[in-house]
DNA sequence: CTTATATAGTGTCACTTGGACACTATATGC
DNA sequence: GCATATAGTGTCCAAGTGACACTATATAAG
């Protein structure tokens, strides 16, 4: 059994939060202002505080609060990702969490000097990461195609209010391509997970009803996925 | 931005390995040796040795050699479980594995003083279990359960040449309900990860097909779920 | 006011895949 | 041979999605 004293790896936290931005998928990235990989892009995280964080959660939450000034409406493990050689100040692991939020402007309310912005996945390619995060995003992302299939998690990316039409769009925008509305209001209506509201004119067109999520219901799974896939 | 020299949080790796005795679903626990918890019975897990272990997951490979001589069919992360009150030695970080392996005996092969056994789930209520391990143990049961339903990943729990019998039963063990034998044939073909071989006998009755997992396939992700679930 | 058009929502049928269950196939033991 | 036990197939039904036509209601142009 191992005592104590051993040499511990480093513990981190990194975010890969997701929001939708004139029909792209964009992940929040945060300018690095120390070595290594100084002015590189990084997902916003950090070292624990035992201290101050409750739990890993609470450590991922406070880290997105604090480097863009942003609350995620979902936030989840995603998973671990660690080795020897993924940062140069030592052997590493760092527990990636899985974010979603409504589309929020971030460029002006952060305080510290890090700056941080919203990319455009397709964009990333051209742009230099930090770490193994180009691998991270990829996971998040992959995990959040799949949970679009058998679940309506991308509501997390819309306001506390919204239409059909609009659902619809963010998850075409997440997994690529078009969905049938008819399959989505199926859904919307068989989870049971939302309310009615009013109405609200779209650009030229009937208006559309306003859904919002009751309060404290958990994201249905259906024992089918959606999309042909 | 945090600097090094952080306090960092304990961090630690458990295994909840899952295998099939005699038409029970058992998982593989340790007696502990030494404090805290002295002589309660735990998840095979330990402190990872930066030195060795290549990431996290060869870790908890070692972890499961070491402390039971038993080396995972299959392997992955479940969840980080974490806080300052879940081990007295301090803030801690586990991350707990899931993993599946044909029955094996395992009482005498072990070296150290620890003392490895099966336990089958239904006997866990009335056992002492150490630090949070009731409810990671609790959390692997359902991932297994969910993963039953769209995958065939229990052939994990057999040997590599099988019968469509035997992972009936085995998945039936599983879930804890029956299911259709023709389902499961036609999943068997459908996700064309096996190959056939001769035949086997059971007890008085036809002889049975004998399958074998094709060497390097992936496990199948089913766009349903069974089990009427 | 009428009409074109754009978006919202419904009706309906086909297709896919699991559930149910009867039926056939092949082994063993009496 | 016959009972029985397990293996495997044939077939119909049920549930949920895809496709797509059709209806409903808003705005804008003439």
């Amino acid at each position: 059994m191992s005592k104590l004293g051993f040499t511990q790896p480093l513990f981190t936290v990194d975010n890969v939060m997701f929001a939708i931005d004139q029909g792209q998928l964009t992940v929040l990235l945060v300018k690095r202002g120390i070595e290594p990989y100084l002015a590189a892009w990084s997902l916003p995280g950090g070292f624990i505080d035992v201290q101050v964080d409750q739990d890993v959660q609470a450590c991922a939450r406070r880290k997105l609060e604090q480097k863009t000034g942003l609350t995620p409406a979902y936030l989840e493990q995603l998973q671990v990702f660690s080795g020897a050689q993924r940062d140069p100040r030592g052997y590493s692991v760092s527990l990636a969490f899985f974010a979603l939020v409504p589309y929020t402007p971030v460029s002006s309310q952060i305080s510290s000097a890090t700056q941080a912005s919203w990319w455009p996945l397709e964009q990333l390619d051209s742009l230099p990461l930090a770490f193994d995060h180009r691998e991270i995003i990829q996971q998040a992302h992959q995990r959040l195609q799949q949970k679009a299939l058998y679940s309506l998690l991308p509501v997390f990316c819309l306001p506390s209010t919204f239409t059909v039409g609009q659902l619809k769009t963010v998850i075409e925008t997440i997994l690529g391509r078009e969905i049938q509305r008819k399959s989505l209001m199926r859904r919307i209506e068989a989870s049971g997970m939302f309310i009615l509201t009013e109405h609200k004119q779209a650009s030229g067109g009937r208006q559309a009803q306003l859904y919002q999520l009751k309060p404290g219901v958990d994201i249905t799974h259906f024992s089918r996925n959606m999309g042909n896939a």
